[in-house]
DNA sequence: ATCAGCAGTTAGGGGAATCTAACTATATAG
DNA sequence: CTATATAGTTAGATTCCCCTAACTGCTGAT
């Protein structure tokens, strides 16, 4: 997977949330959902096609190729592990978690996503056995069982 | 406190760990620091000290303004509190840590780093009470103590 | 079938950060 | 005290990403 600037994966994940069953993303809505011009986003369009990342025929609507969806794929996965850990255990506001998910995914390490991954199955594992034997969960901001 | 890029946040905090009691830093060794040439470090002093945040006397060492030194002090601690969030709570190896936190620190919310902050003194809490009363520890790769 | 309005493109420019290369200043070893 | 090594500076080029302004292409309402 070849190495993008945070702006061109920010470029591709617009892209990608922006496409759905068959139909590709619009420049002006590619632009619209980064706050950039379209000017901007168009010639960022160039950039990712030269990459292979995109296809981007003139006048026509833009779709990841299979390598630009892998990319995409993954910053987008980065992002929800990011989004879930900040809310769920640090218990975060979800629009600042959302902010800095967006942030975040471009400079954290694979380690680190992983490491977060496993907290959060852990403690839903560890949610789920200590309810069930009706002990009190220590973690922060559970409220499901009490101490007796 | 004004608003910098992520880079002169960069330079402001190899400036403050490179200064001790008295002493300034210097341009050789922030550019060492920071992997860029001194010349690029030179032309970011400018920056710097165009923002009030250095002194910055041709030829002599640099000094952090009170201004300056506030700004890196907060990234500082950010960097900190990302560092011992990473390693203590997620167990992300040390070194892969410090660069997670280096990038981090500078597009993270004071809520997430606030959040974090909680959820070390918390789980220490835990920690101690846990193993006061000999109970087995939840918390991910805790050894402390065993299930009895 | 036309044309107004919207979508997309192109050209040109600017700021931020980096580099190399060549320069000047300082300081220290003899 | 001078020579030379090291530190710092300057100039100029490059890359990335953004902008504005002005253009071209497309399309649906009449």
């Amino acid at each position: 997977m070849e190495k993008l600037t945070f702006t061109m994966e920010n470029y591709l994940e617009a892209i990608y949330e922006l496409s759905s069953d068959g139909n590709g993303a619009r420049i002006s809505d590619i632009a619209e959902r980064l706050s950039v011009t379209k000017a901007s986003a168009n010639s960022a369009m160039s950039t990712l096609s030269e990459k292979g990342l995109i296809t981007n025929e003139k006048y026509k609507e833009i779709f990841l190729t299979p390598s630009g969806r892998e990319h995409a794929e993954f910053t987008s996965k980065k992002h929800r592990v990011i989004q879930e850990f900040f809310t769920k255990i640090l218990r975060v506001d979800a629009v600042i978690a959302n902010r800095d998910a967006c942030a975040i995914e471009h400079v954290i390490s694979n380690d680190s996503i992983y490491a977060m991954q496993e907290f959060i199955r852990t403690e839903k594992l560890n949610h789920t056995t200590r309810n069930f034997r009706g002990t009190h969960c220590s973690n922060p901001g559970c409220n499901n069982t009490k101490r007796p």
